[in-house]
DNA sequence: GAACAAACAGTCAAGACTGTCTTTTTGTGG
DNA sequence: CCACAAAAAGACAGTCTTGACTGTTTGTTC
């Protein structure tokens, strides 16, 4: 019923291997990360398109353009493909992590800034392929195994940043809570982006979620520390009602 | 790779349709309704089990005690299938919704125990099949077009029982967009859940969500309302440390 | 440049899944 | 009791997926 279609055939050889200007020759171990990165990249490319049902060992080579004895060289089962393909994809959601972080520039940190930043995380491509990856661990040990720490990490790291950008701070009784409540919520939101266009709704919740969690922020903040707040909004919420929309990628 | 075995064979002929006393045959429509139940429930099952990859028409029939005969009799093709158990699906949803309001008793809708019966709903094995089918959805056109309005309607019958149940007047700007973000963090927390038992930490960021909660909807409150209470429980927040352990379903 | 190993290509067999078809059983109406 | 239709059972064909297998090309090393 998914309609299995065969992939277009090879839309994008890509990642050419850099051959020697002088021998014409590419090296092997040149060869062998080029034809590896290939195929990751297509396996998660086929994992957001079809879903993990959709994603079979051939649609990923024809995908990535390799032939099929290719890629049971590098990766001679299915599972190795898919374990070295959460690796991988966990590399990506790390590098697009810290890189939107990079982007967000300091004075620019406002707390609806951060969770439309994080919104942008969770509701992209990438996102849909990790969820590919937890839906189908739940009823398949072997990946649930690989891939429960991988995102155990991920997810820590992603709390650490979120609470350096929100500047909260964590020796606070619920502040903690608050930030993963944060995590969570947008995790949700990811959810519901998956049946349709949801940038408006999202857009609204977040408005009053930034709202709400400055108050909370700042009412944990002052029962311990001085007065002072550190954060660039105080109690006072700054742009009530500005609709901060996030750019919504297309899929 | 998710080891597809044969199914066990016939755990519950459970419905078994009740034969008249007298000639003891059974009517036909009461041996279709119970087939068609049985079949249904089966795929419910099997889709909490083994995921969407691994519901297949074999696996639901065998798992029915149905044979493949009589399957494809009362659902020609899986779409036909597919469709019937989202319906089926649905009403078991919204059942499991009324029922657990209904068991919640009028004294004891305190938001902390309105959050832990969301995410119990929202943690159970009903979220699983649903998850099952949100992203499966995702990537077939054809169930998507099934699976949304049901959810549309499901989601703000949701919407309407958790706006009741937590007493919160929507006419206040705001509110409505926090009782939506508190459904989308249980839609979060339950995502979570899906990986391990995520219980102790759930349990965690819901009391502080529901100290924060009503915060803000007394804040709402009183900002546009009789001016009583201004920053009541900002010092000492109700119950600071109990834990209201929601019952954990074991799957 | 020759020998060796890695990389790459493509075919094949076994099994699983869906859906069609034929046969048998069971209930219903005359 | 009989004829007919619905229900149930099971065999079968076609397609798809996985992984094993054989053969060819390319890089490396002596």
């Amino acid at each position: 019923m998914p309609a299995p279609q065969v992939a277009e055939p090879v839309t994008e050889p890509a990642t050419e291997p850099a051959a020697d200007p002088a021998t014409g020759r590419v090296p092997q171990g040149e060869r062998t990360r080029a034809m590896r990165a290939r195929l990751l990249e297509a396996c998660v490319d086929v994992l957001v398109e079809r879903g993990w049902a959709g994603t079979s060992t051939t649609v990923v080579s024809q995908r990535a353009g390799v032939s099929r004895g290719a890629q049971l060289h590098h990766f001679p089962s299915k599972t190795d493909l898919v374990v070295a393909a959460v690796e991988h994809l966990t590399a990506v959601r790390r590098e697009e992590l810290t890189s939107a972080v990079a982007a967000l520039p300091a004075e620019a940190r406002s707390t609806r800034a951060v969770l439309g930043l994080l919104a942008e995380l969770f509701t992209g491509p990438v996102f849909a392929a990790a969820l590919e990856l937890w839906v189908a661990a739940r009823s398949d040990a072997a990946l649930l195994e690989v891939v429960t720490p991988f995102e155990r990490h991920l997810g820590r790291e992603t709390h650490r940043f979120t609470v350096e950008l929100l500047g909260a701070d964590e020796e606070q009784p619920g502040v903690r809570e608050l930030v993963q409540a944060t995590l969570d919520l947008v995790r949700g939101l990811g959810l519901a982006q998956t049946l349709g266009d949801d940038s408006a709704r999202r857009a609204r919740i977040l408005d009053q979620w930034a709202l709400t969690l400055d108050a909370a922020l700042a009412r944990t903040d002052t029962r311990t520390r001085t007065g002072t707040r550190t954060g660039t909004d105080g109690a006072a919420p700054a742009r009530p009602d500005i609709h901060w929309t996030d750019s919504q990628e297309t899929r």
